[in-house]
RNA sequence: GGCGGUGUGGCGGAAUUGGUAGACGCGAACGACUCAAAAUCGUUUUCCAUCCAGAGUGCGGGUUCGAGUCCCGCCACCGCUACCA
C-alpha cells in the first residue's frame, strides 16, 4: 500500500495530457463542437483562489465535453493592457512591458501546475503586438463605418498627474493617487456609437435564455429605456434666438398640474442668459462646482435661479409659467429642462414650497379612506405606482378613472394628434468613450494633418506600435512626451502630421478575444472558417462584477464586428450561455496594536483552536467570511494549498461546498476535509485492485445487483448535475457513492467497475487521481480519452419499490410494493398496514390518493 | 426611491421542480485503536419530550389530498442603479 501522494502524481499525468495534445482544440466534422471560456485574467502577477474556482469551473465543463464526445476549444490567454502596470513603472521603476510579461510568466507557472486542460497553444496577451495591431485595423473599419466618431466631452482632469481619470478614480471630487481636487476639462475624445444600438442591446436580452436574469436585468436598467414626450413650452418673449423651451417628460398625463420650468445650468438658454446676467453666472458656476458623488446629491438642497422668463402653457395660451435655472437638472438627460409638477414628484414639491409655486393635483385616490392629504394642502406628493388606477380631477385625455399607464399613453396619443408635443422613446445608455491618456494600452490609429484633418493610418502601416523607450520620470503621457513617436507623415498628402497619443480603453481590448481565440495567429483579426467552426461561446464564465461594462460592449462589438465584416450576424450575441460565479470568502482575523490601530493577520499565522496568533500567543478576533483582500489578509495562497495538499484536493473544495453561483467560504477545516476524502478515495482503490477474484459467487449476487444500482444512480445524478452547474450536489453524491461502495460486500468484478466510474465521474473535478485510479484498476488508455458512462435505466428502476403512506398529507410509514403494482393494489397494501387501520378506527378513509412511484395519501 | 435576488439545523448547504424536509460536508458528542496523542475507523447529532406523541423551511394568510416549492400581504438581508424628469 503506498500513501496517496499528489506531488507525485499530479505532475506525471499533466504531462501524459500534454503529450497526447489532449486540450489542443481541433476541428473536426464528426464530433459536435464546444467552446467553454473563463473570463481571461488581469496579470497581476498571482493566480488568487478566485481564479481557481472560476477556472476549475470551465474546466469540468470543458472535460465533461470531451467525455461526451465534443471536439472542445478552451483557450487561456491575458488581459493585459491597463493602469497597474505603468504605477508599477512609477513606483518600481520596471518598464510595463517588462513587469506585464514577466508577470504572464509567473502565472503561466502558477495555473500549470493545476492541470487545467488548456490549449496554451493558443495562448496570447492583448499587449501582444499582433493582437493589439489587430484592433488598430477593427478601429478604422468601425470609423469606415461610422461607428466611432470624435466629440469634445468632459473629462475628469487632475492637474497634478496631467491624466484623464476614470470616474472610479475619482474618489470625493478627489484624483485617487494625487488627492487633489479634479478638474473638469473639455477634450477632444473618441466614441464607440454604442447608444444607436439601444434598442437592439435592449431586445435582444429577451432572447438570452441561458443568461442569469439578473444580469439581463442590470444590462436592462443600464441601457434605461423610457418613453414619453417631448413637449415645447412657448417662450412669452424669445431670448437666445429660441422661441421655445423642449421639454422630456414621461408623465404626459400631469402636463396640467405643470407649475414652473427648469433648465439646467448648461442649457443652451441658460448659457446664454449668463452671459449677460452676472447672479446667475454666480449661481451657474455654483451648480457646477457642486460635487457629484451620490451621498451629497442625497442630501443637497434643491436650489433654484428665476430667470425671469416666462412660457405659455402649450394648453392653455393664457396660463403663464416661470423659468428657473436649477441644481438638480441634468444636460445629458432628456432636453435638459423639465417642466416641474410638484403635486405628483418629491422633488419639485420640495422646489415649489421653496419658491411658493403653485401645487395642482391631477389626480386623487380612487377611494378616499379619510387618511389621503392632497399635496396642496400640506399632504406629501402623490406618487402611486403606474399600474394603479386613479381618479383624474384635471384630465389631458383618457377615461376620468384609469391606472397612470393607461393615463400616459392617452395624453401620447392626445399630444400627438395635437401636435403639443411628439411621442419619444429615450434611452440613458451613452457612447462609450474609450480614449485614454495613457502609455499602457492600444494606440488609437489616427493621424492629426494640418492640411487633410483627422486622418486614420493606411492599414499597411499597422500595426502602430507602441514604443518601448518612454519614460516615467515625468508627469503626464509619455507617448504626449515621446521625442519622436508621435511625429509621422499624413497617409493622404505625406506632409508631417502627428499621431493621436491617446490609447484605447482596456475594455476595448476585452471585447473581442473570445473571437480570436478561434484563429490566434491568423493575418487578419477573424478567421471566417475557424468562426463558423467554434463560435459561438457555448459557456461564458466569469464574475457578477462584469455584468454590465464587459458583457455589454462585447455584445457592441460583435455587433460592430459584423457590420465591418468581421463576423457573421450569427455572432451578434457572442456567448450563448453565461454563468456568473460567487466569490470565494475568508474570516478575518485581527488583533489590536498598542495605538489602537487594526493589525491584520494572515490566516495560517493563526491557531484556530485557541483563537490566537502563532507567534505570539495574542487572542485575535474572528470577523465573518468576506471577499479575500490583501489588505485584510483574509487570503490563502492557491500555490502553498498546492503545495500542501495538491490540485485535485483544492479543485475539489472550490466546488464543494457551496452552489456555484453563491459566495463559498474557505476554511481549512473544508479543505482537510477534501483531502482526507481524495485519500480515502485513494485507499479504497488500492483495497479493490488487491481484492481475491476468488470472493465472487452466488452468495454475492444481491449485494451486486446493490452496488449496481447505486453506480447508475450516482452516474445519472452527477451526470446531470455536470450539465446543469450543480457541482455542489455531484460532488455530495459522489461523497455517497465512495460511502457505498467502500462499505458494499460485492464480488470484486463489480467493485472493481463501481472503482472505475467512480474515478470517471470525479475525473473533470480531479483529474489526477482519477487517471491514477484507472491506471490502478488496470484500465488501458487515458481515462480522459474513456467515454462518459451512461445510466443504464434496467438499474435505477428497481423490482420492489418502497412508498411513502401519508395519512392527511403527514408521513406515517411506508410500504414495499412491486414496480408494476396496479394502483387498486397498492391502495389495499396502504390500507392494510397498522397504521392505516389504526388510524381509522372504524370509519372508512374519505379518499385514497395513490402517485404511482411516488406516494399514497389516506385523506380521512 | 426604482429594479432584481435571497431567507431551510450550531455552520455551508440538499430536496428528481407540488409528493418521505434536513442528502453530503463542517462542527460537536461518545466509542474503538493507542501508555498517550495525532491520524484512522465506528455511532449519534432539527427542535420539544423520559416514552407515546407533537412541532418544524423568515412572519401572517390562501390554494391543494399534499406546499421549502404555487398565490396574496408583511419583515430582514444582499446586489445593481439613481437629482433620469
Amino acid at each position: 500500500m503506498t500513501h496517496y501522494s499528489p506531488a507525485t502524481i499530479e505532475p506525471r499525468w499533466q504531462s501524459a495530457w500534454e503529450q497526447a495534445e489532449i486540450f489542443r482544440a481541433a476541428r473536426s466534422s464528426k464530433k459536435p463542437k464546444y467552446y467553454v471560456l473563463e473570463m481571461f485574467p488581469y496579470p497581476s502577477g498571482r493566480i488568487h483562489i478566485g481564479h481557481v474556482r472560476n477556472y476549475t469551473m470551465g474546466d469540468v465543463i470543458t472535460r465533461y465535453k470531451i467525455a461526451t464526445g465534443h471536439s472542445v476549444l478552451h483557450p487561456m490567454g491575458f488581459d493585459a493592457f491597463g493602469l497597474p502596470a505603468e504605477n508599477a513603472a512609477r513606483d518600481s521603476g520596471k518598464h510595463p512591458k517588462e513587469w506585464t510579461y514577466k508577470n504572464i510568466e509567473d502565472m503561466i507557472s502558477q495555473l500549470k501546475p493545476l492541470g487545467f486542460g488548456l490549449d496554451w497553444s493558443r495562448m496570447f496577451a492583448t499587449c501582444d503586438v499582433e493582437y493589439y495591431g489587430h484592433q488598430q485595423s477593427l478601429f478604422i473599419d468601425m470609423l469606415e463605418a461610422a461607428l466611432v466618431y470624435r466629440k469634445k466631452a468632459a473629462v475628469n482632469w487632475d492637474p497634478v498627474e496631467m491624466t484623464v481619470l476614470a470616474n472610479e478614480q475619482v474618489i470625493d471630487g478627489k484624483g485617487w493617487r494625487s488627492g487633489v481636487q479634479v478638474e473638469r476639462r473639455e477634450l477632444n475624445q473618441w466614441f464607440f456609437k454604442i447608444s444607436d444600438m439601444s434598442e437592439e442591446l435592449l431586445n435582444q436580452l429577451e432572447h438570452l435564455d441561458n443568461w442569469p436574469t439578473n444580469v439581463k436585468k442590470m444590462q436592462e436598467n443600464w441601457i434605461g429605456m423610457s418613453s414619453g414626450i417631448e413637449i415645447s413650452f412657448p417662450l412669452v418673449n424669445a431670448v437666445a434666438g429660441t422661441k421655445q423651451i423642449e421639454v422630456y417628460t414621461t408623465r404626459p398625463d400631469t402636463l396640467l398640474g405643470a407649475s414652473f420650468i427648469a433648465l439646467s445650468p448648461d442649457h443652451l438658454i441658460s448659457r446664454e442668459l449668463e452671459a449677460t446676467n452676472s447672479q446667475l453666472a454666480k449661481f451657474s458656476a455654483l451648480c457646477r462646482a457642486e460635487s457629484t458623488d451620490e451621498e451629497t446629491l442625497e442630501k443637497a438642497e434643491k436650489r433654484g435661479f428665476d430667470t425671469g422668463l416666462r412660457v405659455k402653457h402649450p394648453i392653455d395660451e393664457h396660463w403663464e409659467l416661470p423659468v428657473y435655472v436649477a441644481n438638480f437638472i441634468l444636460m445629458d438627460y432628456g432636453t435638459g429642462a423639465i417642466f416641474g409638477c410638484p403635486a405628483h414628484d418629491r422633488r419639485d414639491l420640495d422646489f415649489a414650497k421653496k419658491y411658493k409655486l403653485p401645487v395642482i393635483s391631477t389626480f386623487v385616490p380612487l377611494s378616499d379612506d379619510g387618511l389621503f392629504i392632497r399635496p396642496e394642502q400640506g399632504g406629501d406628493a402623490y406618487v402611486p405606482p403606474e399600474s394603479q388606477k386613479v381618479r383624474y380631477i384635471k384630465k389631458l385625455a383618457g377615461e376620468n378613472e384609469q391606472s397612470g399607464r393607461d393615463a400616459i399613453a392617452a395624453a401620447i396619443s392626445y399630444s400627438e394628434s395635437f401636435k403639443i408635443g411628439k411621442g419619444v422613446t429615450k434611452y440613458r445608455l451613452r457612447d462609450w468613450g474609450l480614449s485614454r491618456q495613457r502609455y499602457w494600452g492600444c494606440p488609437i490609429p489616427i493621424i492629426y494633418c494640418p492640411t487633410c484633418g483627422v486622418v486614420p493610418e493606411k492599414k499597411e502601416n499597422l500595426p502602430i506600435q507602441l514604443p518601448d523607450d518612454v519614460s516615467f520620470d515625468t508627469l503626464g503621457n509619455p507617448l504626449e512626451q515621446h521625442p519622436t513617436w508621435k511625429h509621422t507623415t499624413c497617409p493622404i498628402c505625406g506632409d508631417e502630421a502627428v499621431r493621436e497619443t491617446d490609447t484605447m480603453d482596456t475594455f476595448v481590448d476585452s471585447s473581442w478575444y473570445y473571437a480570436r481565440f478561434t484563429a490566434p495567429h491568423a493575418k487578419t483579426p477573424t478567421d471566417p472558417e475557424e468562426i463558423a467552426y467554434w463560435m459561438n461561446v457555448d459557456q461564458y464564465i466569469g464574475g457578477i462584477e462584469h455584468a454590465i461594462l464587459h458583457l455589454l460592449y462585447s455584445r457592441f462589438f460583435a455587433r460592430a464586428m459584423h457590420i465591418t465584416g468581421h463576423l457573421p450576424e450569427s455572432c451578434s450575441e457572442p456567448f450563448n450561455a453565461l454563468f456568473t460565479q460567487g466569490m470565494v470568502t475568508h474570516s478575518i482575523y485581527q488583533t489590536t496594536n498598542v495605538e489602537g490601530y487594526p493589525v491584520y493577520h494572515f490566516p495560517e499565522d493563526i491557531d484556530l483552536h485557541t483563537q490566537t496568533v502563532k507567534s505570539t500567543g495574542e487572542k485575535v478576533q474572528i470577523f465573518p467570511s468576506a471577499k479575500m483582500s490583501k489588505s485584510k489578509k483574509n487570503v490563502v495562497d492557491p500555490v502553498n494549498i498546492i503545495s500542501k495538499y495538491g490540485a485535485d484536493t483544492i479543485r475539489w473544495f472550490v466546488l464543494s461546498d457551496s452552489p456555484p453561483e453563491r459566495d463559498v467560504e474557505w476554511t481549512s477545516a473544508g479543505v482537510e476535509a477534501a483531502h482526507r476524502h481524495l485519500a480515502r478515495v485513494w485507499t479504497l482503490s488500492q483495497k479493490i485492485s488487491q481484492l481475491d477474484p476468488e470472493h465472487s459467487g452466488d452468495a454475492v449476487k444481491d449485494h451486486d445487483k446493490e452496488l449496481l444500482q447505486a453506480m447508475h444512480k450516482t452516474i445519472f445524478d452527477v451526470t446531470q448535475g455536470f450539465e446543469s452547474f450543480g457541482f455542489n450536489a455531484a460532488i455530495s453524491k459522489l461523497y455517497a457513492f465512495e460511502n457505498t461502495l467502500s462499505k458494499s460486500k460485492a464480488s470484486q468484478t463489480v467493485k472493481r467497475q463501481a472503482m472505475t466510474t467512480l474515478a470517471q465521474l470525479m475525473s473533470p473535478v480531479t483529474p489526477h487521481i482519477a487517471e491514477e485510479i484507472w491506471a490502478m484498476q488496470g484500465e488501458k488508455g487515458l481515462i480522459i480519452q474513456a467515454p462518459w458512462p451512461q445510466a443504464d435505466d434496467v438499474y435505477l428502476i428497481s423490482d420492489i419499490i418502497t412508498l411513502p403512506i401519508q395519512i392527511n398529507g403527514k408521513r406515517r410509514t411506508e410500504i414495499d410494493v412491486a414496480k408494476n403494482a396496479s394502483t387498486h393494489e397498492i391502495e389495499q397494501i396502504a390500507l392494510s398496514t397498522q397504521t392505516v387501520k389504526s388510524a381509522l378506527g372504524d370509519a372508512l378513509p374519505k379518499t385514497v390518493i395513490v402517485v404511482p412511484g411516488r406516494i399514497v395519501n389516506v385523506v380521512i
